[in-house]
DNA sequence: CGGCTTTGACCAGCGC
DNA sequence: GCGCTGGTCAAAGCCG
């Protein structure tokens, strides 16, 4: 799939959009176990110009569908969206993401992807497009919380920490530290 | 053979 | 009330 060894993307802006005042640590636990294994070139920019994007603000991206189509109001609790520049759609952010949905979407002419995380009984989401205004960036929304550590924890546990500060996203006391992991 | 991707269909919420 | 839209399901196919 996505062959992460030449990954050179720039984080632009990050929207933070848990508008249920989620903990710090919660972030990190999203985003912050592992930005990713790949040597990639990471630049977080001041938001000056943070992107209202679409789809990245809509409230209904709190609610879920159960099985047969009926929605659900699940408890995510956290989102937020990063724009990224980048060559590739997928960014190897530490977890194993499984795609169950495309979908072109209104006021885009590139098409979203859905992409849940894989371990067992985690439920977080991503959604994955392109910037409509620049294709040279990527959308990349988080909903939900892991339950679980990056898979590449360990990996981290093994390595100095090389995580830029961008991606602790001002957690002082991230999780992405390697050493707050036991 | 198991896991993943693809893709069309389905459903509910929202706006008009 | 109706149509549009976004999000998810699930079957089929692909790949290692």
């Amino acid at each position: 799939m996505e062959n992460t060894d030449q990954v050179h993307f720039q984080l632009s802006d990050y929207l933070m959009l848990d508008d249920d005042a989620s903990e710090e640590d919660s972030r990190s636990s999203i985003i912050g176990g592992c930005p990713s294994q790949s040597p990639i070139t990471l630049q977080k920019v001041a938001g000056d110009s943070v992107h209202e994007h679409t789809g990245a603000t809509t409230p209904r991206s709190s609610h879920m569908k159960c099985k047969g189509g009926k929605k659900m109001k699940m408890d995510v609790g956290f989102r937020i969206a990063f724009r990224t520049k980048s060559e590739l759609e997928i960014m190897d952010d530490g977890f194993k993401w499984r795609k169950y949905g495309k979908k072109s979407v209104k006021n885009s002419s590139n098409p979203r992807n859905y992409y849940r995380c894989s371990s067992g009984g985690c439920t977080v989401k991503k959604r994955v497009e392109r910037d409509n205004e620049d294709p040279s960036y990527v959308i990349t929304s988080y909903v939900g919380i892991h339950n679980h550590e990056s898979p590449c924890v360990l990996y981290y546990n093994q390595i100095p920490l090389m995580v830029p500060d961008g991606w602790s996203l001002q957690s002082s006391h991230s999780s992405c530290n390697p050493h707050s992991i036991a």
